[in-house]
DNA sequence: GGTCGTGCTGTGAAACGCCTGAGAACCTGT
DNA sequence: ACAGGTTCTCAGGCGTTTCACAGCACGACC
């Protein structure tokens, strides 16, 4: 499922592009209403989440636009704008929805999946490094296809290092996102990463003495 | 274009009716649950618009037992409960859209037409994992084609697994979507799925240790 | 090679998560 | 009122997981 994010404000599109990847969405971004235009136009995506208030191109337009040149992707509107005329305004443009600002991301999810019930099912997002690799959908690790038990803790050690791959963790960092806010003994770290390196293989893991662990890369 | 209405407050049925009618549509009203499920059930609405809280069958069931019988009508849910589970709850039980009250006269206009733009969807009907099948229809489930008997709450949580198979279910998951907005004790799930391996063998349902259950995959 | 500091790992005890049987409470229909 | 079925609570038991500890291995540096 590949979803078109038109938002100009970079913390609240990161935020949303990040929940929704982990929701299996592959999600591209445009910043402001022309390049989002563009890019709905493209095609190749199965809905678009459209802010109203946008640079270059308000939101009203780029649906109207889309409409008028007959492309029928499911659109989204959010916004902060909750008076009903704003509301009726976007859905006779020819948006399917209209979410209004701040709303909730459980509510969001639901109506998206309303929205896209007459497409296919999402693509899981699948995290990789070497050849292990982790589902987060499914909770599932693999080691070169095949199946390896991992206990929660030791799940939520390699998920860390997956989504920080490439570049050196601390023993602390690990510390801190893994364990509650009270654990300080490095050593708790080096005996998970020496689990997950048994059951995953000796190298998914590298030492980078006195400064912390890395994967990938 | 027909509408059916399933309102049972006097005055904001009229209102609705009135207004509705004005626009120009057949509006017809139903006063609770049961009548408003009858009604539907015949068919010939173009849309529906549902009431949560009613007498004799709340509006959540009614959409559910709507698309268990494969009737795809446009429902529209009104509900003066808007937190996000309610609101995740009736879309995904299979409702179209979900307005919040109180609402705008002229947001639900604009949101019926939306609705009415999109039309019926489809769906799947029987849900399968492994040898299980369940048939929300008839509400019948089988094990290897024989017909096995579960009890109201086993069936409904088996429901909600296989409405989300392949991924790990938590039990904190399934008491709220299961069981009503109270329970809070996970033990509580352990012994219906307890049950239900009884009843569908040991490995329908596998255990996820420190994440929960799952179906399939 | 020796020394120091850092990282690794085997052992074992305590805590935890999950499963299950027993039975109480609660319906529902007769 | 009763019987049957269903839902739910509770406590015991078992295997797993987590963690602390202590000794060992290894790399860096002199």
């Amino acid at each position: 499922m590949r979803l078109l994010l038109v938002e100009d404000e970079a913390r609240l599109a990161g935020a949303l592009r990040r929940g929704l990847s982990a929701e299996g969405f592959q999600v591209d971004v445009a910043a402001d209403g022309a390049t989002g235009l563009d890019a709905a136009r493209d095609g190749g995506y199965d809905a678009v989440l459209l802010d109203v208030m946008l640079p270059r191109m308000s939101g009203y337009d780029v649906v109207r636009r889309l409409r008028e040149e007959d492309n029928w992707v499911p659109v989204m509107m959010l916004s902060a704008k909750d008076g009903p005329h704003d509301q009726a305004d976007g859905l006779d443009y020819g948006a399917d929805d209209y979410l209004t600002k701040p709303f909730s991301y459980v509510v969001l999810l639901a109506r998206l999946r309303a929205m896209l019930r007459r497409g296919g099912e999402a693509r899981p997002v699948v995290l990789r490094a070497g050849d292990v690799a982790l589902d987060p959908a499914t909770r599932e690790v693999t080691l070169a296809g095949q199946p390896v038990g991992l206990t929660p803790r030791e799940y939520a050690v390699l998920e860390y290092l997956l989504r920080h791959p490439d570049r050196v963790v601390t023993k602390l960092e690990l510390l801190d996102h893994v364990w509650d806010v009270d654990a300080e003994d490095p050593n708790l770290v080096e005996v998970y990463v020496g689990y997950l390196r048994r059951k995953l293989g000796r190298d998914t893991v590298r030492t980078v003495r006195g400064a912390g662990y890395r994967i990938g890369g």
